[in-house]
DNA sequence: GTCGTTTTTGAAACCGCTTACTAAAAAGGG
DNA sequence: CCCTTTTTAGTAAGCGGTTTCAAAAACGAC
């Protein structure tokens, strides 16, 4: 009993004994010219048929979909899932869909993913970019396909970028446990293969601040490693009798590797490591101790990047694409010891 | 510049010297009836041109978007976004796509959701729902249109639903909690107001638990409280006398109000407090000291609902739709003690 | 060479909606 | 009262594909 009973525009017509043209002129709220009792008659008998219309049919004639695409590299980062739910929020509000892609880092994920929301016809592109794509993105640029980046730059490419200012949260990292009187300072981050912003800029960032401190010779410990290797890595490096006595996490998942390899050493944290972690995780705050955290600005990042891809799609490209941090915000918990 | 050169099947069809239909035959793998040549210069004509087809103008003619709605309650669970992301693996496999909604418990959302989606002639639904929208679940199955509850159940309607078992989830940590001598147990849960299935069935899965051991007139508490209340109300209760030993948490959102309430008080998990946690949270395993928890089965959810809604999208509605319960699995750590 | 088949190709309608453009009706003006 | 204007409604041509069905071409066999 497939009872496929579209309603289309034209019933509404037949039924309200009135033209097609007119009733899409009453959908579309070109009422200027329309008497009063067409459009009470139009309406009644949209009630009567419960019409909707075809988003497809509009969308093919008008070239717009009301849709965006949203293309995230790593979604097990919980500051992507935040940048997405803050996308959407502000494309809730003007009644814009979002369709979200993850793409595991994969470039070739990335260019089919990129090629499926182009075959729908999206009216724009959030990329956080997978790397190792120019080509398909000025693909989308020569396309004039409005497009914004977020969380890592691709250099010379002319296009809105929106990310947090990673130098600084690093930096404040590193201030903060110089303050607490550490000397010694480690950075536990993942391989730099590819051109990562946040990891690269992180790591930079760390750099500079050590120096500024005069701690980038011999207080200066940088422990660049895969996930999965991270734990016993610095199982092994604290081993050592040349060791931090301060560690920074790049990163939310680099933090659980940290954590990890505190229980297995059975570290005490503060007394015999202090630690800080770059991303701020839900279970951080009431963890034991609580872990002082630097959170980048998630919000912010989502609601600039949506706005400037409604510029484009409004306006236009824009005249001249600009890179746009955000500082993040510094959470005092309570794993730094004073030393 | 606005250079919108779009290709379409026309230009193709021109630049091979071929009428369209040919073109079309051949976009659909229709070979059958196409001489090697055209195939050939077809081929050619698509690469030159750099053709891809509209998939809007090909989804109005077909009446199929391949595309599905998954619109889910509550975001903020980790079970919530697993689900999720088993659910777009699946639907990659078979080039459909997902456009996610949330609908924070909100059933005006959940409306506004179901009927944007529908406009927008999703192929099938998804949905964690939001309860107390029986019309509009029911519109869409006069409608015909597949669909699949997922996490909870929404009763009297044939829909296939599939979700945790959940009264062996809290079963299976009282029966551990007993299992290491406790005797008095509480359960700590967010507020029952609309029947939500999961927190309902923890509910009575817990009692009947308890009633097993024989300890439900004095060894049962049970803490009802919002999250935001949770840690103070908590903190409160556990100044009495008559308390528990052991504490399950009901989810995992309910963990971070526990934890928090162990903090400000000071109480030693293990030591001062057992406890358990329904769902697995990143930090869960790391933490100190790692709290055993209760994983529901995301994956396994995830792609049976894929699963059921393909079937229903290729074959029809269902003969017969049913509840598809999944066990949860238990984690053992370190965060109970013995007594 | 004619005719019957089998392959291959093309014309045209259609999906549901938008949007000029046109025609009719109503209103206004001299 | 007739001719302009102004309102209002309708016609028809797309948007970019798919699909039916008939026509053309190719191929043999007689």
């Amino acid at each position: 009993m497939k009872h496929d009973k579209n309603v289309t525009i034209a019933d509404v017509a037949k039924h309200a004994g009135i033209s097609k043209s007119t009733v899409s002129q009453y959908l579309n709220k070109r009422f200027e010219y329309m008497g009063e009792e067409t459009k009470q008659r139009i309406r009644q008998s949209i009630a009567a048929l419960g019409y909707s219309p075809n988003v497809l049919a509009r969308s093919l004639k008008q070239k717009k979909t009301f849709t965006i695409g949203m293309i995230v590299a790593n979604i097990l980062h919980g500051f992507s899932t935040q940048v997405i739910r803050t996308v959407e929020d502000a494309c809730n509000e003007q009644d814009i869909h979002v369709i979200v892609c993850n793409t595991d880092e994969d470039p070739q994920k990335e260019q089919k993913y990129v090629q499926m929301l182009e075959a729908k016809q999206v009216d724009g592109f959030i990329i956080f970019p997978a790397g190792d794509n120019e080509e398909l993105y000025r693909e989308l640029l020569d396309k004039n396909i409005p497009l914004v980046f977020v969380d890592r730059i691709v250099p010379d490419l002319p296009v809105n970028t929106v990310l947090t200012d990673n130098e600084k949260a690093a930096a404040m990292a590193v201030d903060y446990f110089t303050n607490c009187g550490h000397r010694r300072i480690g950075l536990a981050v993942p391989p730099l293969k590819r051109v990562m912003t946040p990891r690269s800029e992180r790591l930079s960032g760390f750099q500079k601040a050590m120096e500024s401190h005069e701690l980038e010779k011999s207080g200066m410990f940088i422990y660049e490693q895969s996930l999965s290797a991270m734990a016993d890595y610095l199982s092994a490096e604290f081993q050592k009798e040349d060791k931090p006595t301060a560690l920074l996490a790049s990163n939310d998942l680099t933090l659980i590797e940290v954590l990890q390899f505190c229980r297995q050493q059975e570290m005490e944290i503060g007394r015999d490591v202090s630690i800080i972690s770059i991303d701020d995780m839900p279970l951080a705050g009431v963890y034991n101790p609580a872990v002082t955290s630097i959170e980048q600005p998630a919000a912010a990042i989502g609601e600039k990047a949506a706005e400037l891809l409604f510029e484009e799609m409004n306006e236009g490209k824009e005249l001249s694409p600009a890179v746009h941090r955000y500082s993040p915000v510094f959470l005092e918990r309570d794993s730094v010891e004073t030393r």
